[in-house]
DNA sequence: TACCGAGTATTTTTT
DNA sequence: ATACTCGGTA
């Protein structure tokens, strides 16, 4: 025990030998959380206070949960299998999956990933005769997703407007839809799991009395059901052990609500508050940085992060004329800092938007020096592992229409639209799913849809005793997706991610336990679609069923899965590496949304400007310059020993120059920290006197927004900008339409006839305007 | 069915 | 600049 605890500073010694009672930890950037976190996992199960079927572990990303896994088995002896440690959608999947019935549905369910339940709600309005240009997909699936993610289903919406009614009518809509092919998207996993246990006492009790601890990671990142979950799961005697950074909190825009903090603090009665501030990351100047910048927001818990380490290396800021000229810059420190022997993995070039990164990728070409770039398509998003993967989910539930539509004339078999849609409506009709509507049609489209039925047929008997890597390696050449890439131009890259999916299949048997033979699907399915009722009722026999296929010792957890529902929902939940390409010493480049968590030597913030960063829609949101700040915090806290901040007075943006100002950040950072490597120019220099810092209300953008911003005299657009400034136009100016009505100004660009004006309505959304033409007022205020 | 051109929309993103 | 979607035509 005592080599558990040796190394652990005060704070975190503290932490970790809390007595069981729920606690908040404030755990600063780089102050070892995750130590804190997997520690106390060990010590409380070493000194027998928790068994480790007791524990409950929740991360956001599995990559949290499998470092989680990882760490505690170096640390601990002991086998960590009956813990429940991994993603709230992952532990939801596994609650729904061992309780299919008792939470209503087929035991194959499918989970739809974002871009599934796109085009399921797609399709959901063709059906319905929607007219998608008043109802976008995209907003129905954004409202649908909140109000679930709000704990609310279609009955409990509030529609106070005909417009909003009808988005409920159709989230009830594509509800029924789901249910009916037996499948669940991302927030229906949550959903779903809260209200199983919310209305099924004796489970409720049953994993209360189970989970005596609960440990949730990034708790700052919690949205309100996440929340609502974990409380659930406490019920009155279990602890919670939350452990996060409101500092660090960047994801608000997709539902995360810090002020869950708070509300734990509260409901929880949390008398230990722990805050780890000691840092193990960052040099002195740049946790100066760091600390006197977040210092300017002022929803905070309130934390400051220290350091042994020396004050080190000064911030060096540079300012460039161009955005090619601010990268030049980057790549020639980064050399020197190459030579000096920093690893090009030690490197990393973060940005506000992924736009930004093309700039820098042409130098780093130049230069000839490797480099990798983060964010792009992960490999289960593919359009090849997609649609093997639809073959294989038809394959596993005939039911699920999105993988059928998917795949029904991919590859090419002659099922055109029109046929496809006398599919659809006879599926409707009788109330089907599609693969049960084929039989109701008639002529030539019947019988290639008959065809099509019959070689998923085919294939689902032919892999009936097969285990899940023959199946997929049997599936990819029988669906004819081999042939079809081999006869593409561009398709051995295909090719090899469908081979690559192969592997995947046998890493996540070995990954899972499943004795390597153990049929991929125990149940025979071969009557197709009417046999799905007859697979919910056999529940019991098949858990029973897999165990015995499963290896020795293998949870009933991963048992009540078979290999292939197993797989697909791993498919859906971790949608793999999203690098461009892996390996090699390269240079790392990704936006500050992607780096949290991350660490480097070198870090290059770059494009800090006004209305990049801060971001100009941040303006428009609420709290969104303190989320900025938060993610400026974020950027800054990844360096280790260098830090560089960069901007330029002009970039390429959208095809069009803009010119913009220094980020508001640096007038918030300690000036004895940095090091201007270009001379600085005081704000009220450069702006002609003007250098009003009032408070940031609904204009605060236009402080130091793009239209006010100063530009060289050279340049050829200044007259006219500053005409149009003189005109009153100014970015965060409220002006009135005659047909558009109330907005904003949101951007300026172009000259003298050209001079456009970019305003977002109220009403009417955003629309660039001639100023020339369209009849603008200004609205005085 | 495949390809082309027009139109459009570009903050951040995990599950 | 660019990437993606959609609708029309070969």
């Amino acid at each position: 025990m005592p080599d558990l605890l040796a190394h652990l500073n005060p704070e975190q010694l503290a932490a970790v030998t809390l007595p069981n009672e729920s606690a908040l930890i404030l755990a600063g950037a780089g102050s070892g959380k995750t130590r804190v976190l997997i520690t106390r996992i060990a010590w409380l199960i070493e000194g027998r206070q928790a068994s480790p079927s007791g524990i409950l572990g929740v991360t956001f990303t599995n990559k949290a949960a499998k470092e989680m896994l990882t760490r505690l088995t170096t640390l601990l002896p002991i086998n960590t299998r009956g813990m429940w440690i991994g993603t709230f959608h992952g532990l939801c999947n596994r609650l729904l999956r061992t309780h299919y019935r008792e939470a209503g549905l087929p035991q194959a369910f499918q989970i739809l990933d974002t871009a599934d339940q796109l085009s399921s709600i797609k399709r959901l309005l063709k059906g319905l005769n929607v007219d998608e240009e008043k109802y976008p997909p995209k907003n129905l699936q954004y409202f649908i997703n909140n109000a679930k993610e709000e704990a609310l289903r279609p009955d409990q919406v509030e529609a106070n407007d005909a417009f909003n009614r009808r988005f409920v009518e159709l989230y009830a809509a594509y509800e029924a839809q789901c249910q009916r092919e037996g499948v669940v998207d991302f927030a229906e996993l949550l959903l779903r799991s809260y209200e199983l246990l919310t209305r099924d006492v004796a489970l409720r009790q049953h994993y209360q009395a189970r989970f005596s601890h609960i440990l949730v990671d990034e708790f700052q990142d919690t949205n309100r059901l996440q929340y609502a979950w974990l409380k659930l799961l406490a019920g009155a005697h279990n602890s919670i052990f939350a452990v996060g950074d409101d500092d660090q909190s960047i994801y608000a825009f997709r539902g995360a609500n810090v002020g869950n903090m708070r509300d734990f603090e509260r409901e929880f009665h949390v008398r230990h508050l722990i805050k780890l501030e000691q840092n193990y990351r960052s040099h002195g100047h740049i946790l100066d940085a760091a600390n006197i910048l977040i210092a300017n927001n002022s929803k905070r818990l309130g934390k400051d992060l220290r350091t042994d380490a020396g004050y080190g290396e000064p911030v060096r800021v540079y300012e460039a004329a161009t955005d090619t000229q601010e990268a030049g810059w980057l790549v020639e420190e980064m050399r020197a800092l190459i030579n000096q022997g920093v690893s090009r993995l030690d490197i990393a070039v973060l940005y506000r938007s992924n736009a930004q990164s093309r700039v820098v990728e042409h130098a780093l070409v130049a230069a000839g020096i490797a480099y990798k770039v983060y964010g792009g398509l992960r490999f289960f998003e593919r359009q090849e592992v997609k649609h093997a993967l639809a073959y294989l989910r038809l394959i596993d539930n005939p039911t699920d229409d999105t993988a059928f539509m998917r795949v029904v004339n991919f590859p090419t078999r002659g099922i055109g639209a029109r046929s496809l849609e006398q599919l659809s409506d006879l599926a409707r009709a009788h109330n089907c799913p599609l693969a049960s509507a084929v039989a109701y049609v008639t002529g030539k489209a019947g019988s290639s849809l008959g065809q099509f039925l019959h070689l998923i047929e085919r294939i689902r008997a032919e892999t009936r005793l097969m285990n899940l890597p023959d199946l997929v390696r049997h599936l990819v050449q029988a669906s004819g997706l081999a042939a079809h890439y081999q006869n593409e131009r561009e398709g051995q890259d295909r090719l090899e991610n469908l081979e690559e999916l192969v592997n995947a299949a046998s890493a996540f048997i070995s990954e899972e336990g499943f004795r390597r033979d153990a049929p991929a699907r125990v149940l025979p399915m071969d009557a197709g679609a009417t046999a799905a009722p007859a697979v919910a009722d056999a529940g019991a026999d098949m858990v029973d069923a897999v165990l015995d296929a499963a290896a020795p010792g293998a949870t009933t957890l991963v048992a009540a899965m078979t290999p292939l529902a197993g797989f697909l929902s791993h498919a859906s939940l971790e949608a793999g590496d999203n690098q461009a390409q892996a390996g090699q010493d390269a240079v790392q480049l990704m936006t500050i949304h992607a780096a949290k968590g991350l660490e480097f030597t070198a870090v290059f913030v770059t494009g800090l400007e006004e209305g990049l960063f801060p971001h100009e829609n941040s303006a428009a949101e609420a709290d969104g310059l303190e989320e900025e700040r938060r993610l400026m915090y974020v950027a800054i806290t990844r360096a280790k020993e260098r830090l560089y901040l960069s901007f330029a007075q002009s970039r390429m943006l959208h095809g069009q120059t803009r010119y913009n100002v220094r980020s508001r950040f640096f007038d918030e950072l300690p000036e004895g920290a940095l090091k201007w490597l270009t001379a600085k120019v005081e704000a009220g220099a450069r702006w002609g006197g003007r250098s009003d810092n009032a408070g940031w209300g609904k204009d605060w953008f236009a402080r130091g927004g793009v239209a006010a911003a100063p530009v060289p005299a050279a340049l050829p657009s200044y007259v006219e900008r500053n005409r149009a400034a003189e005109a009153g136009f100014r970015v965060g100016q409220a002006v009135f339409h005659t047909k558009f009505g109330e907005g904003t100004v949101t951007g300026l660009e172009g000259s003298g006839a050209d001079a456009r004006a970019q305003v977002n309505f109220k009403r009417h959304g955003q629309k660039w305007l001639a100023l020339s033409v369209a009849k603008l007022q200004l609205i005085e205020d």
